[in-house]
DNA sequence: ATCAAATAAATTGCATACAATTAAATCATG
DNA sequence: CATGATTTAATTGTATGCAATTTATTTGAT
């Protein structure tokens, strides 16, 4: 092997990771003005997100939806049934499920935050083809790595 | 407008930023096992790549390098000074720099993490072709968001 | 029916991330 | 050359993330 080129694979310039990496935190920051003005972080809002759709889920199902496990999602949840957004309560069915469920407050949320992908999307805009693009590339990755 | 679409962009699957955070997560958790095996963090592993290719740096350098700030780059800067993989000492021109400077354990270290990126490409198996694509929209969107 | 195995959340501990503030050093301008 | 502005790290405080463990509950095999 040519020497000089031995630790080329170490380079950030060279890693597909790293801009994945860095392009998933600025984009989070690119959202945070907008998050502010509903007082939610990015991670509370793709969990209002689920919330808004299904109206009713367990720890596991968000979890599973989200690709985060209960270390996260129980203090998360909970700040989010301070702000009166959700509702916690066991499942009389099984004692071992914690179902989530919106509140009236929570659904109203929806009327300002169904105007911030528009100001993020002016942040970035990418073609509509490239987007497609980076959309089913990601989705792809995403899936061969839950395998 | 319909009704009925309205909140569609508020729908996780209408989101091009969601799957980028998710894959971006999977990435970091793809690497953990083979830098489990070099006591490394991913965050220190990618501060170690841009120490084994410039040798010296400031903090700030490392900041814009790797879009992080000193918040998060001074434990772990200290951590990896802790594990002898580093030096940390002001500059004598100017006393506000922090110089970070590679050591020879630092230097050893590269020998091992030369073999990561090839155990982590099996995991995540794009064709070149793709990865290419996916590589060149995440850098423009790193671009335009840092404007 | 009983009890070991499995399941679902919660908890614990550690390591980021980042905004905001602080502290020290240097610069720049009158 | 004095001092206010700027620059660089460090610190502080809040919020993730996630592995590992714990707790409570339910399931399932005998």
């Amino acid at each position: 092997m040519d020497n000089s080129k031995k630790y080329d694979v170490l380079k950030l310039e060279n890693q597909l990771c790293f801009p994945l990496y860095a392009c998933a935190k600025e984009v989070v920051r690119q959202y945070k003005p907008f998050l502010d003005e509903l007082e939610l972080t990015y991670t509370q809002y793709i969990t209002m997100m689920v919330m808004w759709e299904k109206k009713e889920m367990n720890v596991k199902e968000l979890g599973e939806c989200l690709y985060l496990d209960s270390g996260t999602l129980t203090p998360l949840l909970k700040k989010l049934e301070a702000k009166g957004y959700i509702t916690r309560s066991r499942s009389s069915k099984d004692e071992r499920n914690l179902i989530i469920v919106i509140t009236e407050a929570g659904e109203k949320l929806k009327e300002e935050a169904v105007l911030v992908p528009a100001k993020v999307g002016k942040c970035i805009s990418l073609e509509p083809q490239e987007a497609q693009t980076l959309y089913k590339l990601l989705y792809k990755m995403i899936h061969q790595m839950n395998e």
